[in-house]
DNA sequence: CTCGATCCCTGGACGC
DNA sequence: TGCGTCCAGGGATCGA
């Protein structure tokens, strides 16, 4: 499930294998996570990709394409926007490797090789867009967890009355963070995933900042998680998993305390945390007693 | 503004 | 072994 170090590996693998290449040919095979398959397939073929990059959980190929004669929208930015959703897999393969089922679009470069997407479950979103829509599109995240600032971050969070982990999951708010990673960095920042933005004290907020921090980082370093089925570019799984603390680890010993982890539904996600080592505030204990009584209630 | 519910989709896990 | 059912996940959208 590729959130930013997953996609941050795919980008860089990627960046390696294929920056400068010209796409010459593009074939499609199912369609619906396009925005637009014309514009896929219309626009890439004579197009090079400069340089491919990582915004939020975005894999964003930029490209140019020569200018010929009076063409002055040649030379506006664009790109290839691509969400790996949870099951997205971008690599570059010799012509002649077998196309692995569930491959939707193929592109043809240069020197011979082809550009595959594969997704079994099309979660994911592909999207050719250009100049002032491309502007607008990227404007809409948040910040970049790596490059914001401690203040900045601050701001982001204590402004809203939203549950931590919602804001941490809202793209709009900080941008590349998914389920694994914002349980990760809750639980080694000691706070709650149903804690509320506005309710983090300063010193908190910078905690769970470093810790964010810390972890996407060392993520990136092993080259991202690997739950069930995410490569990377060449085709290597991740090795993230293994250093988990806490996500997908439900009764089993908290490495800080030993307490039993614990999963509850927050922001409409699992969420696992250690009950000892992240304290639930008040009013969320209060909640989940009337629902659990609620619960009773309406089964009988 | 914030919430939960619902939909999208497939494969893997599980129960019988 | 072969069914059926449930679940995972991110994001868009809708109504409360």
């Amino acid at each position: 499930m590729p959130e930013l170090p997953e996609v941050e590996t795919v980008a860089r693998g990627l960046q390696a294998a294929i920056a400068g290449r010209t796409i010459v040919s593009v074939t499609l095979g199912k369609t619906d996570f396009m925005d637009d398959p014309a514009a896929i397939q219309n626009e890439l073929p004579g197009r090079s990709i400069e340089v491919v990059e990582r915004y939020g959980k975005f894999l964003l190929m930029r490209l140019h394409r020569a200018v010929k004669g009076d063409d002055r929208r040649a030379g506006e930015p664009s790109a290839l926007l691509v969400h790996l959703g949870m099951t997205g897999m971008l690599m570059a393969q010799a012509a002649g490797e077998p196309v692995k089922k569930h491959t939707h679009v193929v592109m043809g470069l240069d020197d011979g090789r082809e550009l595959r997407y594969i997704d079994p479950r099309r979660f994911g979103r592909m999207a050719y867009l250009a100049g002032e829509i491309l502007r607008k599109e990227l404007q809409r995240f948040g910040a970049d967890p790596l490059a914001a600032t401690a203040p900045e971050f601050a701001e982001r969070i204590q402004s809203r009355r939203a549950r931590i982990k919602a804001l941490l999951l809202d793209q709009s708010v900080i941008r590349g963070v998914g389920n694994i990673y914002a349980d990760e960095s809750l639980w080694k920042a000691r706070l709650h995933p149903a804690q509320l933005g506005a309710r983090l004290t300063s010193e908190q907020a910078v905690k769970l900042y470093r810790a964010l921090q810390e972890i996407l980082r060392a993520a990136i370093d092993l080259r991202g998680s690997s739950i069930s089925d995410f490569l990377d570019a060449d085709g290597m799984p991740g090795e993230y998993q293994r250093h988990h603390r806490v996500y997908g680890r439900e009764g089993e010993r908290c490495f800080r305390c030993k307490t039993a982890i614990r999963r509850v539904i927050v922001a409409g996600r699992s969420s696992y945390y250690c009950p000892s080592c992240q304290k639930a505030p008040r009013r969320w204990r209060a909640a989940k007693s009337q629902r659990a009584a609620a619960s009773r209630n309406n089964k009988v």
